[in-house]
DNA sequence: GTTAACAATATTGTTGACACTCAAGTTGAC
DNA sequence: GTCAACTTGAGTGTCAACAATATTGTTAAC
């Protein structure tokens, strides 16, 4: 039976999201696609595909590397992911029951507390993440997500280097109970502004500690 | 001589965005490379772009097609646009000085009225991209910027057949006046609220001439 | 006439060979 | 020793032939 791979494109993105290939590494379509066990056209395509998600950076006949996210990059991406997650949760709230996020205003209540107070980041993540796609299913709008998507593949690791900052996570709750109390109270603008005010917020950690997380 | 050809991705884009290749219409790798005098995998390479983007819609063995865009995917763009633009105008008003709007301002006045008068359309939409673009500079945003240039070419077509919508043209102007007003004023946030609604304005025109525009 | 099976054609997908470019290493004059 | 010119090799870019697949056309049975 013949070793069960991973696809190309899918693993590639996560290993740079990651940063299991951190910025600069360079990216030999040879080795590539004899560890994938597909032809070298297979990587050039998937090369196009990072390229234009701006997770590689292609220079002809040079080769391709990691993209390199610098410290200005990161702002602008901040100040767009304002507008649109804000968006995505106003969407979410306009079109779903108040009721459909009991389930999460739980799980951030005492289960959350917990995580935060033992430092289980990882948890903590994976509990955003539910939060997060469970918001972008609600919002029901195609486009939005794919910009949301993009933006999150490329801003993946330095959002886990915020959350372990000193007192991050726990601010970051309180204020992901604001908007999720919002949510279940049906007030899509207010929804909307609490979380415009926690990227702000997060945005604001990343400019006091960048010399920590750059 | 050898005849100066045009690059091929950009002529494709422009080609989808004006309609000159209407939704649907069937892509052949082979007439194009023979059209544009290149090699088939680079009209692949270009495929793999234009797919990204959403320009087209690619089915395995099947070939490519020019996307379709239904209404309920414009009306998700419009969500998205809408936020996207406000920011946009907003961060220009905030990195500009003020006397930088001047030329724009009295471009928009007189003589776009005569523009709308005569119904000169193609006039029209010039100095609205004229618009756009040094907004969009200003704004100082990559990320933005590229998002708000691929919405754009999903929807430039659209937006002709929404600006010749009877009133539109002459309703669009006022409001984009305004805009400038409060741009040249400094005022960040009454623009982006004015760039806003006139979005949302746009869109309600869209939904009562839906059947005229799709 | 309709339909099913088959044949022919057109189109996309894949592969491997080759050309081209760049960078690092090597040689040799001074 | 230093520097310019040359050589070499690794890697990317390009192409054309071939394979796989889908579509169209044809034939024949009913």
């Amino acid at each position: 039976m013949v070793k069960n791979r991973p696809a190309l494109l899918p693993a590639l993105r996560e290993r740079i999201a990651r940063h299991v290939l951190p910025p600069g590494t360079k990216l030999l379509e040879n080795d590539l696609a004899r560890e994938f066990g597909v032809s070298r056209a297979k990587v050039r395509d998937a090369f196009g595909v990072l390229e234009q998600r701006g997770l590689i950076r292609r220079i002809p006949n040079r080769g391709a590397e990691v993209a390199r996210l610098d410290l200005s990059q990161v702002f602008e991406i901040y100040a767009v992911r304002e507008m649109l997650e804000g968006l995505c949760v106003r969407l979410a709230v306009e079109r779903a029951k108040p009721q459909a996020w009991q389930d999460l205003v739980r799980l951030f209540g005492k289960p959350m507390d917990a995580i935060v107070k033992r430092g289980e980041f990882e948890d903590y993540i994976a509990n955003l993440d539910r939060l997060r796609s469970r918001t972008l299913e609600a919002a029901g709008n195609g486009v939005l997500a794919d910009m949301l998507n993009s933006i999150n593949d490329k801003t993946r690791e330095i959002q886990r280097r915020i959350i372990i900052l000193p007192g991050r996570a726990a601010e970051g709750l309180q204020q992901h109970r604001a908007v999720l109390a919002a949510m279940r109270k049906g007030d899509a603008a207010k929804a909307e502004e609490l979380r415009r005010a926690n990227i702000r917020n997060s945005r604001e950690y990343l400019e006091r500690f960048q010399n920590f997380v750059l």
